[in-house]
DNA sequence: TTCTTTAATCGTATATTTGCGATATAATAT
DNA sequence: ATATTATATCGCAAATATACGATTAAAGAA
């Protein structure tokens, strides 16, 4: 990136994209959906399924964690996991705020140009 | 990567996760707001408003295209983008028959563990 | 205690993304 | 015809992401 300029866009913004980043890989849709039709998923039935090493899941479920998409918990030697709907919701609603705004101008949805 | 696994997940899945990854960035996210709420935009303008080189906002603007999420019109030297409501709307019916099954099982979105 | 199971973390290789300046291209203005 | 303007593309450097095997850690079973 030579610099990150990341900085330099609103909080709104960045929220935004780190949502759409934590979803911005397939492996990570599978996991969610693994999780969301299950309610609640054990790490290794994930690893089970996708076809990547147990490492590699270990990281992209980090990365929901941090994301705050789903929750963990420890249950012995296992982890339990579970799709955190609030962010689903607050990700929703945040989306909508600054991708309607145009739409609400035109009710078509038909541009003036192109 | 070392390799990319990107195949071995179901044409559904990275359909959600190019669209996601087209707006996992703060600067992609700006742009489209700009689209957004003069319901058309000349690169230009764009290039006023964000902190960034002209050349990298035309590179954010290929992804965007590339990811149908906006259009784009050559009018004279001028470039004129808007947003392609119809990518958005396919997005929002795919995310929600993604993540909404748990859902309707389980409707206070309570999960059973964590 | 020792062995096994489950999952996280470390180290590393490779691929991709981000960002910029320089350059190219193409329309318009002089 | 030449200069200007607007935007796309090229080439490169630096930062991040992806993936894996090996190792570690911690709980449970023998």
């Amino acid at each position: 990136m030579a610099q990150n300029k990341k900085d330099e866009f609103s909080k709104r913004e960045n929220e935004l994209a780190d949502f759409a980043n934590a979803i911005s890989h397939p492996a990570r849709v599978a996991i969610l959906k693994q999780i969301a039709n299950r309610e609640t998923c054990i790490c290794g039935e994930i690893v089970e399924v996708l076809p990547l090493a147990q490492s590699t899941v270990s990281q992209h479920l980090k990365e929901l964690l941090k994301a705050e998409l789903i929750k963990g918990e420890i249950e012995g030697t296992k982890s339990c996991y579970c799709i955190n709907w609030k962010t689903f919701e607050k990700f929703e609603k945040t989306f909508n705020e600054f991708f309607t705004k145009a739409n609400s101008n035109n009710p078509g949805k038909q541009a003036k140009c192109c």
